[in-house]
DNA sequence: CATGAATGAGTATTCATTCAT
DNA sequence: TATGAATGAATACTCATTCAT
């Protein structure tokens, strides 16, 4: 007896999310080029049909890695915070401390923000990057209200993102290196 | 009647330097993995053959292509001002408003500047970089007269590089886009 | 109550003419190699696991296909007319308009058509071919009552069905491409 | 030293039209889908690079190698005695004997004719078919000077060319397969 | 039996490197 | 040395077939 359609699409999505989370460390290590599907598919224990099934070539499934590390680094804690009546210099700090905790203590969160920042970092823009996005928010409130400087709030959270990026390579290849805290890391944003 | 051997060994040397001159901006464009050595010594006008009898490997290409974009972006003129006798803090702008002008004016020293950082941006260190070593020295300096504040001297080097070499990518890929100042880059620095 | 044997063996023949009769028109445009499974079960609505309950590979599938299309084609009521007793001549003008008339009017004709002389035209020979053994029938009444001219009458009769695939092919293609009547196709036999 | 220019461009030139020729047998014997590259090239003992020199793709060589094929069966000889002031009914002659006595001598004609006739064969059109041209002109004269029926000149030369094309393939399989003659082959075209 | 996800051998293509000239 | 044709191992992707459910 057939499984039903549910159970299907639930296998899929599984199947799908599964290949996804086992594929963000190598290509966070390695990068779109660097990356062997080969080696890949032996590492994270599927055939390379299976990848196949589910995604219609490396780069289909980059584009669909980078979206799933953006979604897993802005969380809809940091998002609702981002919302919340709270002076901007409160928010920055707690996002800081956010990424800088998680960056010192998960190594997924570390390739999940490598993932994110690729394209803003390689210079292919930040469509959709809701990380971004907050930050960007976050410095024009503070512009406004006085506690930041002046200034294209787009190019300071760039800026601000590329720190973190840096400084995520930096992790994935040494986890015990240095690491900036937050009011370094916040000094391009509050002068 | 046959070269001499320093008439030789110079030919060789200038037909090495010309490669590796000509092969900067399209390693700069895209990276080791993303270069393909047919395509370059199209670009280059060069033959296939030719690349081999200078050097080993892509990898000994590259290798050699980080070294002498090193070297062009540590000028004579900034390591010997760094020796000068003058405040840290105009050191730093003096090397702030060096990098920034050249980056904003020459498209190869933006190339430069990326084959240069880009060991240190891919968390593989930054032996033997000289711009580097200048910064952090500066730094340390500015920390001891007190005009910096306190921190990691080297950390925080790196971290104004970062910020550096972020930009050199995106004016790769943009020649317009959009700049920091000065003061905005020494943020990083001086707090 | 289960179902009795001879219940099941229809069920199973009754599944086999349904794949069968809907995977005609997809081999007869594609031909065996350019047959791809996963796109034949998607296009004919079945599953994959169920096409391999019926056949055991896609070689078996074809070589069945083709005898159910050599049947389609081979109709009862031709063959009979085959043992009538009347002149060649009209004979095989009853073929040819038969022929023609369906090629003209029924996709699904000119898909057998296809499938059923894909082996003569491919040089495979001609076995069982039923309409190939009742033309040649034909032709060898007519040379014996003298209204066609000598010749191998098995040569012949491939000569004519050559034409009659080649002009299927055309057909499956742009089923409003110029076609011949019963005298031109009849040139070839009739001389 | 490297070679001259010219050197090297008949050097490019013979290997490229020792591949053709080379893959002429198997790509008229396999089909387009039926050939694996890595077949054919240990077959014509290149290496796969090589091949992708020379040629795009397998579709890339498919259509060179039909150009090529159609250059072989429509000869210079052929195409100027096309151009003669001789009544029709012995240009068509001429050409029935030269293309039955070819097919009957050489296996390689054979696969030219096949390759050079697939697209006609399988309803692809006959564009640039110098061949197909050659005898629909020679069927409009025929037909002009009354020695032939009227009829779609086009259509009776592919009507022609079809069971020149069947019989290729059959050739092709079996050197020794009995073959029409002249005043068979033109039945079609004389009535 | 039916399903469609999974497999893995097979296939086209790429590319760093070599080598005859 | 210089050239660019040639190599072949590596790589991305396909597809007939299997199998757990």
């Amino acid at each position: 007896m057939p499984r039903s359609r549910e159970q299907n699409e639930e296998l899929r999505e599984r199947s799908k999310t599964n290949i996804l989370a086992k594929s963000v460390p190598y290509f966070a290590k390695n990068g779109l080029e660097g990356t062997k599907i080969g080696d890949l598919t032996k590492r994270i224990q599927i055939s390379q049909g299976a990848l196949y099934v589910y995604f219609d070539s490396k780069e289909d499934l980059y584009r669909e890695l980078v979206k799933y590390s953006q979604d897993k680094v802005a969380t809809e804690d940091l998002l609702s915070y981002g919302e919340m009546d709270v002076p901007a210099i409160r928010k920055l700090r707690y996002v800081s401390d956010h990424i800088l905790k998680n960056l010192a203590q998960e190594k997924m969160y570390v390739y999940y923000t490598i993932l994110a920042l690729e394209d803003l970092a390689k210079g292919r823009g930040y469509e959709g990057n809701q990380l971004f996005d907050l930050l960007r928010n976050i410095i024009k409130e503070g512009q406004k209200d006085g506690s930041f400087p002046k200034g294209n709030a787009g190019k300071i959270a760039e800026y601000y993102l590329s720190v973190v990026y840096i400084y995520s390579v930096k992790k994935s290849s040494d986890m015990n290196c240095e690491m900036l805290n937050s009011s370094e890391l916040e000094r391009v944003v509050r002068g």
